[in-house]
DNA sequence: GAGTCTTTGTGTCATTTTTACACTATCCAA
DNA sequence: TTGGATAGTGTAAAAATGACACAAAGACTC
């Protein structure tokens, strides 16, 4: 499952990391996959971390971020893009971070500029304490964050920030769905990531008008009230979208 | 001028670079000022590249941007955001890139990954050649460069895309003008960002709408043709928009 | 100084998009 | 059977957009 196999021969570059900002959304409200480094010593800092790691001299940015979220997750091909590089030289001023860069890092001092990537997961395929790797890891809200170890808090408001701005103009929120999902939890979804309350009324029309929903003849089951109709993202409808490239969500 | 004195005692990191895409507006096209390297020798590569270099380690990745832009043009306070991290390991495929690194570089076959960043200009504040620095920079139009070393003309492309949307979004394009201009300038300047036609009249209203010019009672002159109205960037008025947070040039 | 050239500057109307807003339908559980 | 909860639906007023044409002002030429 982790292919460290195949970087025998490459080494790690002392100086670039990645960072993954991994984005769920648990039908109520947008999480975020963070590693809970535990007590580190008597120098109290912030138990919880972007997952992130040093890049191979072989491998092009892109890769890097991948090869993170899979070695945690054990999920490919999973939507990510760049959020931008980081790196003050001083970042690392918490005593706690300088600790815990000793205890995992061959060259714990050096100079390190790091570089952001936000992903898009459906929650239900990955359950932190299902692996067996990376027990520590675990979905937390992402309002409920209010300090992270380094810069990553920056990081994660820049990509909180990102992705807000990318899902007015991509439909990339299906990404965060299940397969089947109703038009309320979507609806959740863009009021969560855009952090304000939208109409569902008009919601629901300028989803419907870009036409990329299937509607499965399908109803929710066992719920106690009226049972919404089920959809599916429809992948060739919005390949069209893209490919003419549409600008107008305007949320 | 170049302030190279105050990074005594610190050392440029091999792996990190930053380059930067500087744009200008010579009020008919965007242009670039790019770096031409001369005949380098046998090996047929691109002359033009973007102006960069390595990071020292006690700068942030914003400082050496903006050091990089001093140098060249001696300019401070300059306009400049991020666009983002490029680097694939093998981004240097073509042998003339390879050569000129050998001229310029302690350790030429580092894997370097460069942050990119694009700043505004006016372009009457730097004309490259009055400067005894730098005798080989010189501003291309964007439209006309096919090709530049390394992966930069990528990073061109990406700049242009980063460009086009924030200007939708800021009125940043004032960066770009001198200090008075008509607001045929400033339509031909939205039109050569966006890359296509705007209409005259729905152009001014909208730019009218935001409130952020102020008509400075004074004409061209010596113009074979009516005379335009020179206008004037409204400082204040810009930050009150920007605070609220506006969205929508719609362009 | 009359005519020509070039660019400025301006308004309206039809269409589309946006916003605000309230009630009935359907299922489960008690 | 009733109560609780959420799904699902339409309209009207306001705002934004897109398309479109002609008179005014100065410089230059002859």
């Amino acid at each position: 499952m982790h292919n460290n196999q195949k970087k025998i021969g490459s080494e790690l570059n002392p100086n670039v990391s990645v960072d993954c900002v991994i984005f769920g959304f648990d039908l109520e409200k947008l999480t975020v996959l963070v590693i809970d480094r535990g007590e580190i010593s008597a120098a109290n800092g912030p138990r919880l971390a972007l997952p992130g790691n040093l890049i191979y001299d072989n491998e092009n940015l892109d890769q890097a971020a991948s090869r993170v979220l899979e070695e945690l997750t054990g999920l490919k091909d999973i939507y990510m893009e760049q959020v931008g590089a980081f790196g003050d030289p001083f970042r690392i001023h918490k005593e706690s971070d300088r600790e815990w860069l000793k205890s995992i890092r061959a060259q714990p001092e050096a100079r390190v500029i790091t570089v952001a990537y936000f992903s898009l997961v459906k929650i239900d395929n990955y359950m932190p304490h299902a692996s067996s790797f990376a027990k520590n890891a675990e979905w937390v809200p992402v309002n409920e964050i209010t300090e992270l170890a380094f810069d990553h808090f920056e990081i994660l408001q820049a990509a909180k920030e990102k992705l807000k701005h990318k899902i007015k103009i991509q439909p990339i929120g299906f990404n965060l769905l299940p397969e089947k999902f109703t038009l309320s939890q979507l609806h959740r979804l863009y009021e969560s990531i855009l952090d304000k309350p939208l109409d569902k009324r008009n919601f629901r029309r300028k989803i419907q008008k870009l036409n990329i929903l299937s509607n499965l003849k399908e109803k929710q089951r066992g719920v106690p009230h009226k049972p919404s109709s089920l959809y599916e993202f429809n992948e060739d409808k919005y390949q069209e979208l893209t490919q003419m490239g549409f600008d107008n969500f305007g949320f």
